[in-house]
DNA sequence: AACAGTTTATACCGAACGGTCAATACAATG
DNA sequence: CATTGTATTGACCGTTCGGTATAAACTGTT
């Protein structure tokens, strides 16, 4: 039997998620994937496929990686009210922390989508439901523990989080500081009140 | 005197501003320009400088001529309150309508800010600026009327409704369709109850 | 008719793009 | 040690990129 694989695969995966995750996939160059991920042009192909099969593999494993893991974590609080604030003060700080302003990498594959496939948009459009069905949940429970207003109509609601979410990331890529971003995550809270 | 220009520069640079508009600045190509302006390479050149210099032009033209007409328009409504459901209904509308899915103009520039100079991104956050402001006078003058809520603290709202805004956008350019964007629409308007 | 200024059309540039391929290096098997 | 089959490598492919250059066509003035 032969040779076995020589680089670290996921290492790999996780250099070339970021380079997709800053520069989103038109402007990622395979030149640079290669820099970044310091495996030669063939191999890359010879592992991967090519760029776009790459780009879907670093999408899932950002999925899986940090979405779903943050999501999993937030909802072990068993505190709704608590998780909610929480995840929008992580944004926060996970945006001005990200001092090469890369944002939320499915947030950014959003304002991508007419470039993409079906695939890909069916990952981003799962995790958007994900995360929009955390919030109505942690929303409905709050409301049943008497930690939220009642008057509050859950879906919509989730999905007005879920749309100030993704501002703060893209907002927190342009020209927006620290203070506003936190701003709006208050105004956010302030919607759970 | 010689001949004088042929094309008309004005819708030239409207068709441009299209295709600027729904692909971004990196994934528009000259070809794609040439094509859609109609005018010849060597005459898109020499009229206006380049790629870079065009695609100022036209977000400048988008500025001018959507962005700050439509806050007039609204302004103008002298209702603070309607004049804010307004917009929101318009972006709805707008988006729905936008069978292409170019969103808005100077939202997705926000989401492409590292790849253009400071120039464009002042242009940008000028209007988010401004776009902020209309929201806070909004709510400012509204509450001195008695139309709307005086424990609202208007700059954070509006920091709150611009991100609003901005996510119907992005949103309505992926996966989301019309009913779950007017929700989010709807949860802006109750933020000025 | 000569001229001036502009638009057109087309050819061309070097660079970067994504992708392919044949040659080589290599570890496990016989 | 020879064989086997994959991993690695760097050269190479055709295409497209933004931008330039040149020559012809055209219209108004002089």
């Amino acid at each position: 039997m032969p040779w076995e694989k020589s680089f670290d695969e996921e290492l790999a995966l996780e250099k070339a998620m970021e380079v997709f995750w800053s520069r989103g996939f038109d402007s990622a160059s395979i030149a640079e994937l290669i820099a970044q991920t310091g495996i030669n042009r063939g191999s890359l192909y010879n592992a991967f496929g090519g760029k776009q099969p790459l780009f879907v593999r670093t999408l899932l494993k950002y999925d899986r990686e940090r979405r779903k893991t943050l999501l999993a974590e937030l909802e072990a609080l068993d505190d709704p009210r608590r998780a909610i604030c929480e995840f929008f003060d992580k944004i926060v700080s996970s945006t001005v922390a990200d001092t090469d302003r890369k944002g939320c990498f499915l947030f950014n594959t959003v304002s991508e989508s007419g470039v993409h496939d079906a695939e890909v948009n069916e990952i981003v459009a799962n995790g958007l439901r994900e995360l929009e069905g955390f919030f109505r949940r942690s929303i409905e429970v709050g409301q049943a523990r008497g930690d939220i207003r009642k008057d509050i109509d859950p879906a919509p609601r989730a999905s007005a989080l879920l749309a100030l979410a993704l501002a703060i990331r893209v907002l927190g890529r342009g020209p927006y500081a620290e203070t506003a971003l936190r701003a709006i995550a208050d105004e956010a809270s302030n919607l759970i009140a």
